[in-house]
RNA sequence: GGUUCGGUAGUUCAGUUGGUUAGAACGCCAGCCUGUCACGCUGGAGGUCGUGGGUUCGAGCCCCAUCCGAAUCGCCA
């Protein structure tokens, strides 16, 4: 039924066949997408991973070679070989679309089952049943080329990091692990039996060891772990485009930062991004949109009513302002009509969830304004918020109040994101910005006590050091991030070199003195022995990609993605193993 | 763990107020067809309506439970 290739070999891809051959004979390979039998005329369409090609078999094709042809059916693997001829009706929806291939040779390498779904670029079947033939849906050429614009993607990044003097360095997959922040995946150890080895959720430590080693300027491409719950843009294991230098500040990473940015857009998309990029505080971005990770795509910025409702007697109001929290709004612009009191209560709903106690709203239509609370309020008041919201008829004011500014704002930036996709506000392009100056040290309610808000070798601003015993609220950091349309891209820092500053940042942390040791003992030796002022980031590979093709889902540029339970479909891990495996690790299950 | 949406043919979906034998398109199979390219024409096969229970004379549809998928919140130093 098949044959062997042997001593056949392809001379040209499908897609880069064209005109100028037309005369020669060419070989190709690939896979059989439709087969059209007319009776004494039959056209197979073979694609590769560059397009398709039009094979032709007609009164003048072998009877053994036509009848072959007429077995063919969807991704039947052949290699075909034969003259390129003009077509006599040409088709312009295709690249290839003016050529064919008069074949005079053709071998059935392979046969196939009916896929389970067509192999069509604009699929509709449902993702899971993609998943599991992730192969197959790997041969829609837009999955396709997804991943091979990820590795020109890749190509660029190695070559600017190299070009800027940068050395790659491989840290190792299978190192300490260091609980604090997401978990870790673990690694049970054979030789020692009972301890384990933790997969890395970034090459944070080594990269700055291998500053102190001196290498000076370090560059890799990571793979990264962590065992938290997954998201369309959040995947257990991940890339990051990971840097690190030394003898800088903030400014030289951000500078390197923007050269790769601009650099990468421009040789893989022919894009210019104007730099330096925008750059924002992170009290002005949570201010202004109620989020670290802005979309500053479109405005809808939040507005302030504290000062406006701060006599007023309506109940939510007014605790909210007693508590020492704010009024705020946004102002959904011209939405009187898509936001229904239906639509209205769904954000209601979305916003509870996220954390509000619930959600006030004004509608301004025909010259009147009506709302949830209006008898509560007198008209002044009335007036002075639309003053101060700029309503005009035809908007929706949608008001939080909280006696806790740390619900308020981030509450209601979500509810601005969600409002933008009820009232379909279009966001094109690809906006960038810079996150600074984050807090140093972020109040966790229900362990009652301070954590570090990026990691604990972050170094605080200069300006800050005094208030480090004395303030924690105000103390910020040499942290920052960039911010794609809406996506953490990155996250670095300059970090802590002076073991003195380390070893008081560990103890108001809450880690003794032990604690440290045993923890992050190896990088405060290391740092007893000369450490370079040095800093970096790392830079999420995937949702970069993910951006640039504006992808919905990170699953759409990884090859073998998990899905939202973490596992596999296609080869189904995780999964148990043999009693013996654990045995040898010194492993018993629970039940 | 919470919230929301979904699960009917291989696939994508429709299925009225609970009422006879659950439909369509694509795909698949067979026959015909010399210029198709989403080929066309004719015919055919294909269903545990996610699963379990309940209500009812009668359940794809109503109720309860449960499983699975997706989005999202928590979580992600």
């Amino acid at each position: 039924m098949t044959e062997f290739l042997g001593e056949s070999r392809r001379t040209h891809y499908c897609g880069t066949v064209n005109e100028g051959l037309i005369g020669k004979r060419v070989a190709v390979a690939g896979w059989c997408q439709r087969q059209r039998d007319l009776g004494q005329l039959i056209f197979i369409d073979l694609r590769d991973r560059t397009g398709i090609i039009q094979l032709a078999f007609d009164d003048e094709t072998k009877l053994e070679i036509f009848e072959k042809a007429s077995s063919v059916r969807s991704e039947y693997v052949l290699f075909a070989c034969g003259a390129v001829r003009e077509r006599s009706s040409k088709n312009p929806n295709i690249p290839t679309g003016n050529v064919e291939i008069a074949v005079t040779q053709l071998k059935i390498l392979s046969i196939s089952e009916t896929p389970p779904f067509e192999i069509l670029d604009n699929t509709n079947t449902g993702e899971d049943l993609r998943l599991k033939y992730r192969y197959l849906d790997l041969r829609r050429p837009s999955l396709m080329n997804n991943l091979i614009f990820r590795s020109k993607v890749a190509k660029a990044t190695r070559d600017y990091f190299n070009e800027n003097g940068f050395i790659e360095i491989e840290t190792p997959m299978l190192i300490k692990s260091t609980p604090e922040g997401a978990r870790d995946y673990l690694v049970p150890s054979r030789v020692h039996k009972g301890s384990f080895y933790a997969l890395p959720q970034s090459p944070q430590l080594y990269k700055q060891i291998s500053m102190v080693a001196g290498f000076d300027r370090y560059i890799q491409i990571a793979r990264c772990f962590r065992d938290e719950d997954l998201r369309a843009d959040r995947q257990p294991e991940f890339t990051q485009i990971d840097f690190e230098m030394s003898f800088v500040d903030v400014e030289d990473i951000l500078s390197i930062a923007e050269g790769f940015v601009k650099r990468l857009f421009n040789e893989v998309m022919g894009k210019d991004i104007a730099v330096p990029l925008p750059r924002y505080t992170y009290k002005e971005v949570m201010e202004r949109y109620g989020s670290d990770k802005p979309d500053i795509r479109f405005g809808m910025e939040l507005i302030d009513l504290t000062d406006e409702i701060k006599n007023s007697t309506f109940p939510v109001f007014a605790a909210a302002i007693a508590e020492g929290g704010s009024v705020r709004c946004i102002n959904a612009a011209g939405g009187a009509d898509k936001l229904t009191r239906k639509e209205i209560d769904k954000i209601t709903e979305y916003a509870k969830g996220c954390g509000a106690k619930g959600l006030c709203w004004l509608k301004y239509t025909e010259g009147s304004v009506s709302g949830s609370f209006t008898k509560f309020m007198t008209e002044s008041e009335l007036e002075a918020i639309k003053a101060k919201a700029q309503a005009k008829d035809g908007d929706v004011l949608l008001i939080l109040a909280d006696g806790d500014d740390s619900v308020v704002l981030p509450t209601l930036g979500l509810i601005r994101l969600q409002t933008a996709s009820k009232l379909e506000i279009k966001r094109e392009g690809y906006s960038f910005l810079w996150v600074v100056e984050f807090p140093f040290f972020e109040y966790d309610k229900e362990q009652g006590e301070w954590v570090a808000m990026h990691h604990p070798f972050t170094a605080p601003l200069d300006e800050c050091l005094p208030y480090l015993e004395t303030d924690k609220a105000k103390v910020r950091a040499k942290a920052y991030d960039l911010v794609l349309n809406g996506i953490e891209l990155s996250s670095g820092s300059i970090r802590i070199t002076n073991p003195d500053l380390q070893a008081t940042i560990f103890r108001l942390l809450g880690l003794t003195e032990t604690e440290a040791k045993t923890k992050f003992g190896f990088l405060t030796e290391a740092f007893k022995y000369g450490a370079p002022p040095h800093g970096g980031m790392g830079l999420g590979l995937d949702r970069l990609v993910m951006q640039m093709l504006g992808s919905s889902s990170l699953r759409e540029v990884v090859a073998y993605p998990k899905m939202q339970n973490a596992s596999e479909l296609m080869t189904e891990c995780p999964t148990g193993v043999p009693v013996k495996a654990l045995d040898e690790l010194g492993i018993t299950l629970k039940g």
